[in-house]
DNA sequence: GTTTTTTTATGATTTAAATCATGGTTTCGT
DNA sequence: ACGAAACCATGATTTAAATCATAAAAAAAC
C-alpha cells in the first residue's frame, strides 16, 4: 500500500514497525491540492494533522493591515498543523500550496489516539516544535532589531539552509518573508548582484558567495 | 518534603500520583537566584530543565547590534529550558531573574529518563511549546508589519494577559520587548496617558481602558 | 501574434521612527 | 545627607525605508 511507503519514509514515523505503520495507514487519508489552493485557513478549526508527501507549501499569517507574512515553507517529509491539533485551538496561520502537493491527513482524534501509545513519535514532535520555536525566536529578534539588509540576508540564508543555493522565489515573495516592501527587496538584491554575492533570473535567486552572505548577516556592514 | 509540594502544584505535573512525584523529587534540585542573576546564557549547553517555583524571570535574546530583545516573561509554575533540553542544542536565549527566584532544576538526563515513562507529562509539554510557538508567530507578524503604536499596544495586551492590569515595567523594558527605542515608547505612552487609556508611576504601568487598548491593537487608528 | 499581466528596475518624495541633546525627578548607594 | 544613577519627559534633527510614480522586459493569456 502506498500510504505505508510514504509514512515509513517520514522522519517522525521512522522507527515504527510494520504493524504500527499499518495502524497509522488505516486512519490516514491521502489528499491532493493544486497550486495556490489553501489546505487550511488561519483561525479555522484544527480538524486535520498533515504530513507533506510531495510538493511544497507555504504558511502565511494574515495581518489586519493587509500585509501578509510568510512564516514558513515546508518540504516533503515535514509535518504541519501539529500545534493546533494538540492545543485544539484554531490554526494559527494559513497553509497554501506552492508546488502541486500530495498530503497524508489524519483526523485530529485518530492521530491523538495513536500518539498516546507511541511516545517515540511524541518525542520527535517535541523536537520539531522546539526547533520551530527556536527559529521563530530568532526571527523575532531579527525583525525587531535589524536593518533591512540584514533581515534580507538572514531570510536568504534561512531559505538556503532548507532549499539549497537556488531559491525559486520572486522578490515579492521574499519581501513577504522578510517583512519589507518589494521595492526595498529589489534595491537590496540589485546591490547584492552588483557585489557578485547572488545572481538571479526571473523568479529565481542563486547564492554565489555564501561565505560573504553569512558575513553580512552577522557583522554590521558599516564597521 | 517541600519539593514535592512545589512539584504537585506545577501544571505540567498535575495528575501524577504521590509515587511519581516522589520519583521526580528524587532527581530535582532546588536552586535560588538573586535579582539580575542569569540562570543560563544564550548559546550555553542545555544541562538543566527548570520549573519556576517563586519569583519572576525574563528571557532575553542578544543581538549582534547590541539591542537585546526580551522574548518572554515567566511566572511561578512555568517551565523553561525544555526545548533546548529536548533538542540537546544550546539554549536559544538567556534567562535572567527579575524578582528573586526559587527554581526546581532537573539534570537533562534525569528529566528525559522520567519523561519516557510519563506520556501525559510529555503531552502537556507539547501543549506549552505549541502555545509558545503560536505566540511567537504572532509576534513575528506584528514586528514585521505593524507600526510602533500597534506594536506597543500589543505588547501591553500580551503582558496584561499574563500579569494583570498592573505591569511592573519601566519604559526601557517595554522598549526591549516591543523592539523599539525607549524614547519612542515614552512618547507613545504619554499619548496613551493623555487619552486616559493607561496611567503610570515610575516603573509601573496600569491599564485603565482595556477595551480601547484592544481597539487600537486591531484597527488602523487613522480609519 | 498581439494584448495583458507579472516581474524587475529606478527615480523622487514623504514619513515614521531613530538618533542626538538636554533637563527635571525620583530612587539608590554609601 | 549627599551625590550618583535610573527613570521619565520633550524638542530638534537625521535617516532608513515606505510610498508614489514610471517604465522596460519577460511570460502568460487570448
Amino acid at each position: 500500500m502506498q500510504k505505508m511507503q510514504v509514512l515509513s519514509s517520514t522522519p517522525i514515523f521512522s522507527g515504527l514497525d510494520d504493524g504500527e505503520l499499518a495502524d497509522l495507514a488505516d486512519v490516514a487519508l491521502e489528499r491532493s491540492f493544486e497550486v495556490d489552493e489553501f489546505i487550511f485557513w488561519e483561525d479555522s478549526a484544527p480538524e486535520w494533522f498533515y504530513v507533506l508527501a510531495e510538493g511544497r507549501i507555504k504558511v502565511i499569517k494574515h495581518s489586519t493591515s493587509g500585509k501578509d507574512l510568510i512564516v514558513a515553507f515546508f518540504n516533503p517529509g515535514e509535518i504541519f498543523g501539529a500545534g493546533a491539533v494538540f492545543e485544539n485551538k484554531p490554526y494559527p496561520a494559513s497553509a497554501q500550496v506552492v508546488e502541486r502537493a500530495s498530503l497524508i491527513a489524519f483526523k485530529r482524534d485518530d492521530f491523538l489516539r495513536f500518539l498516546v501509545n507511541h511516545i517515540q513519535v511524541v518525542l520527535k514532535i517535541i523536537n520539531i516544535l522546539s526547533e520551530r520555536l527556536r527559529v521563530a525566536q530568532g526571527r523575532i529578534r531579527d525583525l525587531a532589531g535589524e536593518r533591512v539588509q540584514q533581515r534580507l540576508v538572514r531570510t536568504l540564508i534561512m531559505l538556503t539552509s532548507k532549499l539549497g543555493k537556488t531559491l525559486p522565489f520572486t522578490r515579492e515573495e521574499i519581501a513577504d518573508m522578510a517583512g519589507m516592501t518589494t521595492e526595498t527587496v529589489i534595491r537590496q538584491m540589485s546591490n547584492l548582484k552588483d557585489r557578485k554575492i547572488i545572481s538571479s533570473n526571473r523568479g529565481e535567486i542563486t547564492i554565489l558567495d555564501e561565505q560573504e552572505l553569512k558575513l553580512l548577516s552577522e557583522g554590521p556592514p558599516q564597521v
